[in-house]
RNA sequence: GCCCAGGUAGUGUAGUGGCCUAUCAUGAUUGCCUGUCACGCAAUCGACUCGGAUUCGAAUUCCGACCUGGGCGCCA
């Protein structure tokens, strides 16, 4: 029966291991194998005029990698990596790796991304590696279950969509039978859609893709989002929850991760402090002006430049409120009393925007009217506006981006790091 | 899409016209070694992205292609 490496110690007396071989020793009349599992390495020292013949042969034919069962006595030894080791008395290469491998698991030299990124299944096998994914498991269970708690129904809505509702980002076409398709680049409209089919909160994980042919350490062209949207909720009410489901979320991986962080070499890791402040657009492009060269000024985006010259000012993260209507899209709720700002918000951290939100427009003819003065046509937009006509309660929502969070609580110098499988301009394969 | 920097053994690198039969580390193969823990020692193996040009001579210069990294733009 073989058990985890984590629960190997020297009371059990007896132990069955099963791995990979991490590194080998060979003193001549003395071996170390070291075994790792997800759960730890062990030490398995093979006296070889005490072990059989049979494991004498395995261990001789057995390569860096390969995937071992190992069964023996477990002895407390002082000088042995956690203060025990393995004596084997069985010793069965379940799986043998080839040579050499095209990356270096024991981390010796480094790695390129790219190298990293092309064989990931042995990248992943590094501790270190592995570590963002239990993370970033852990944080996806937190924030799951701060939904739940919370009473959000968790949606699924189509990544197969008809035409390109939003405007704005460009889609990736597909071919769907006989019709023109394309994949979803947001569950927007349908979370909306939501709202008027009654549930009032609802929230949605899971992947948006979007075709721009961007080349930058933080876009991918398929990302996993992070959706709500609650009725009879402004702005300030959403913002709320997120602020507060992030913190959960830092504390929980806080909480249940420090062998993780300790793998990262993390020894910092901060529990950010809520309330966030409040940093109406107007200030911020003041900050940004003082900051950089480039003239900015009201109705202009936040560039990359500003975007970090203003997050240097904050120290930590913080909300952009009170955007400019003009470049929001058209479901964003202008201010009743200045139409020329709305109730728009992004959530940032010093490196990177992580999240926009707002409260919604709810009224039908409203809403016909934004998307005209956006310059799009709304009978294009029927499916959409339909719900809009039969009882459409207020509401406000958020997507985050789950590899920017992840990339930002880790401090990863790319959201590649982030995603087992990236997918990006050049990418397509693993 | 624009700009910049790159592409050298399995991996990570040094090498800016002849000193390159290409450096170092790691690795792989073989051998020696009974307490290693980045074990040590010895031998061996293994590379200049592709195509064209300049030159007596190109890893090195030039042109093109392909690929990679980074910055910017774009990004409901």
């Amino acid at each position: 029966m073989r058990i985890p490496i984590q629960s190997v110690t020297p009371e059990i007396g007896h132990a069955e291991v099963c791995g990979f071989v991490h590194e080998v020793r060979d003193l001549g009349g003395l071996a170390f194998f070291l075994i790792r599992d997800r759960t730890g390495i062990l030490q398995v020292t093979i006296p070889k005029k005490k072990v059989s013949e049979a494991v004498i042969a395995a261990a001789k034919a057995v390569s860096r990698e390969s995937v071992v069962r190992i069964s023996g006595q477990i002895k407390a030894v002082e000088k042995a990596p956690g203060g025990r080791e393995l004596i084997p008395e069985t010793f069965e290469i379940i799986s043998l790796a080839e040579t050499p491998l095209p990356l270096d698991v024991s981390e010796k030299v480094s790695v390129e991304l790219d190298t990293r990124l092309d064989g990931r299944f042995l990248d992943v096998r590094r501790p270190r590696v592995a570590a963002v994914f239990a993370i970033r498991s852990a944080a996806m269970h937190a924030l799951n279950d701060y939904f739940h708690r919370e009473g959000f129904i968790s949606i699924t809505t189509p990544k197969i969509v008809a035409a390109a509702t939003e405007g704005g980002t460009e889609l990736f076409p597909i071919a769907y039978f006989d019709k023109e398709a394309y994949l979803n680049q947001s569950p927007q409209l349908f979370k909306q859609m939501m709202m008027a089919a009654g549930l009032e909160k609802v929230y949605e994980i899971g992947p948006i893709f979007r075709a721009e042919e961007h080349n930058t350490t933080k876009h991918l062209n398929e990302a996993t989002s992070i959706d709500i949207e609650v009725s009879y909720a402004d702005h300030t009410e959403v913002m709320r929850i997120l602020e507060d489901v992030l913190v959960k979320t830092y504390e929980y991986v806080d909480k249940t991760c420090s062998d993780h962080l300790a793998n990262m070499d993390i020894t910092d890791f901060a529990v950010p402090k809520g309330p966030f402040p409040r940093l109406p657009y107007c200030e911020a492009i003041e900050i940004a002006a003082k900051k950089i060269d480039e003239p900015i000024k009201f109705g202009d985006d936040i560039g990359s430049a500003a975007e970090r010259a203003i997050g240097a000012e904050m120290g930590g993260h913080y909300f952009i409120v009170d955007w400019p209507s003009g470049i929001r899209p058209y479901y964003a709720m202008p201010y009743e009393n200045d139409p020329t700002i709305c109730k728009a918000f992004d959530l940032m951290h010093p490196r990177m925007e992580l999240s926009s939100g707002a409260q919604r427009v709810h009224n039908h003819d409203q809403l016909v009217q934004q998307i005209a003065k956006k310059g799009l046509n709304p009978e294009s937009f029927d499916f959409y506006l339909r719900p809009f006509r039969y009882g459409m309660p207020p509401h406000a929502g958020w997507g985050l981006g789950a590899d920017r969070l992840i990339m930002t609580m880790l401090g990863l110098p790319n959201v590649r790091e982030a995603v087992l499988f990236p997918r990006d301009m050049h990418r397509l394969v693993p």
